[in-house]
DNA sequence: ACAATTTCTGCAAAGGTTTGCAGCATCGGA
DNA sequence: TCCGATGCTGCAAACCTTTGCAGAAATTGT
């Protein structure tokens, strides 16, 4: 039914060898009979058969992505910036959904590994050694997980909170929760790290709720905790976790950010859109994506073989400041005078 | 490096026929042979290769999905599902973004048309002219988008509309505007029919503003117009274009529901988190993308091959109603006796 | 015990491409 | 005019699996 190299070769009068090397080293061709070839190959449609090409190269020109929760809008995003530069450089991608689940991750990933040329793990939830232990049988970038030996793209969690930190106690405020994610994200022990650090530094409370599941649900859960503890202002892990936040204390009619100020991560599409609009810490999550592509495309891959590079090499983040944090209220400053 | 068949075939003391008939058609062997087979696969870690299948079947075991924007949260959400079904299948699956780009949208089914074994386009922004004639070299399923000849899952847009219409008749709502999205959108068509006809029977006003880009910003554009045109509800094409519709609104100091009534499609889970929550005809998303990939796995294709199959089957959408929506303004009212 | 079935297994071809090696033509130089 | 070098092109093997066909083994009936 498809036109195959040999068809091409016969309609161009040459050997399919020579159609073989139009396509993949042209400049091994005398110009005219490259042209012939290419033109005929253009007349009858043909498109060299992956499967055939894959089975003598051993390589299928496909790459995989692993996300943890296609809900959570950051992964579409990084997947977005992914998808778009795998195309640029002719790969096709192939997605999984590992639905938070460790085990089931590691499932995907070796089942994927056999039919693409590296796969991508986005905010990997596998224990180290079985990232390791899969990293020698396939080619693996993890994206914001730090795993020794293992090529990465980190983004600067740590810094983000930082910022965060100082915006929070520039604005006056002195006692602050932390709301964990899920303990096996390297993304929520970067976050805590940066905001302990830097809370210590300025001599500011901070109080450790959680782990909170990294969802809408997981905020309105958390809210009530925050409350409890008598903070003037919330760092969430996420900025879903921090909607569920503003929701729940919405219904409590606690007012944010009057009574309460809400810090999310991410900065998700979202964050713009609630009332009132979020303060987060952005995330160049498409950017990512499209490293980890190059580096599976080699274009960058061997600044990122040592760990150290790669450590190096977290991106940059940067605090939004939008409706959601205001300086704590008086009574509350009072009180701790 | 990898185990080949030979290898297996080798370490259990049979042919490497047997060994593919263990795996493939299992029945065919005997049940100690199968055993003795299995079990040295098990050994060397054997893994058919996909590839030399491929090229001997002509069957890839891949399915591709392309949507038209992984930003918006609606097909995430019907890309789980897909994606979800095919891993039960056995099916991996490509992803493309389409960027709401026509003309990139055919090159990628083109592109994807050779190495699956079908691809579900969803909410297709290309003409129907394209996607019949691609229908012909590729099978195809078309998720909300109706083309003759094509197998199609379709969701009841129209329907939804019309509950949208009688919820807002029933508060009190003479006149509304209808904020329209892509022209080249089947959903906006349908919604537009169902709310169209509906409003008629019932005696109401509609204004037909747009089309708008169903995209957040587009909902900022729209909601100046509708306040314009003194409706007193607005349908949204879509929850994006609503919610963006209620942050301007917010901003001009429009309240709602209490001086305007706010409807959206798809139920994203960003409706719910929004202040005021957004009343929308939710979508069973992921139950169509798992559809989707049914019908290509042959699991359900037969009733569907026939367009007026397709049409009889579309998925029941159902008003969400939430706190967007409430009676119109007294002053209105008074001014439309 | 033997013939006729039935059940299981092996042989070999096929699928479309890439690539090392060898052959041919072409060209420049002597 | 001929030789060597150089630049292109073709041959054929290899990649790993599936599958039609035929042969071997096991089973049944007589």
């Amino acid at each position: 039914m498809n036109a195959t190299i040999h068809d091409v070769a016969e309609a161009a009068g040459v050997s399919p060898s020579t159609v073989s090397r139009a396509f993949t080293m042209p400049d091994l061709l005398r110009a005219d009979t490259r042209e012939r070839v290419l033109a005929a190959a253009k007349r009858l449609g043909y498109q060299p058969n992956r499967a055939a090409r894959g089975l003598i190269t051993g390589r299928t020109g496909n790459i995989g992505v692993i996300v943890p929760d296609l809900s959570n809008p950051f992964f579409p995003a990084v997947l977005k910036g992914a998808q778009a530069r795998a195309r640029e450089s002719d790969y096709a991608v192939f997605l999984a959904d590992a639905e938070e689940d460790p085990v089931l991750e590691e499932e995907l990933i070796r089942a994927m590994a056999k039919q693409v040329d590296g796969v991508v793990i986005c905010s990997a939830r596998a224990s180290a050694t079985a990232l390791t232990s899969m990293a020698r049988d396939a080619e693996l970038v993890l994206l914001n997980r730090q795993v020794s030996g293992v090529p990465a793209i980190l983004m600067d969690s740590a810094g983000g909170a930082r910022q965060a930190v100082d915006h929070l106690a520039a604005l006056g405020h002195q006692r602050l929760a932390y709301l964990n994610g899920p303990s096996s994200s390297w993304s929520n022990k970067a976050r805590r790290r940066g905001l302990k650090t830097r809370s210590a530094a300025l001599g500011l409370e901070v109080v450790d709720l959680g782990p909170f599941p990294p969802t809408f649900e997981g905020g309105l859960m958390a809210a009530d905790l925050s409350l409890a503890a008598k903070v003037t202002a919330v760092l969430a892990y996420n900025d879903l976790v921090a909607l569920g936040v503003l929701s729940r204390l919405g219904d409590r009619s606690v007012e944010v950010p009057k009574d309460v100020s809400v810090v999310g991560f991410d900065d998700i599409p979202m964050a713009q859109m609630s009332a009132p609009s979020l303060t987060t810490v952005a995330m160049p999550s498409e950017r990512a994506g499209r490293l980890a592509v190059d580096v599976l495309s080699g274009r960058i891959g061997d600044q990122l073989r040592e760990q150290d590079a790669a450590a190096r090499h977290a991106l940059p983040t940067s605090l939004i400041v939008r409706s959601s944090t205001a300086p704590p209220p008086r009574a509350t400053r009072r009180r701790s005078e």
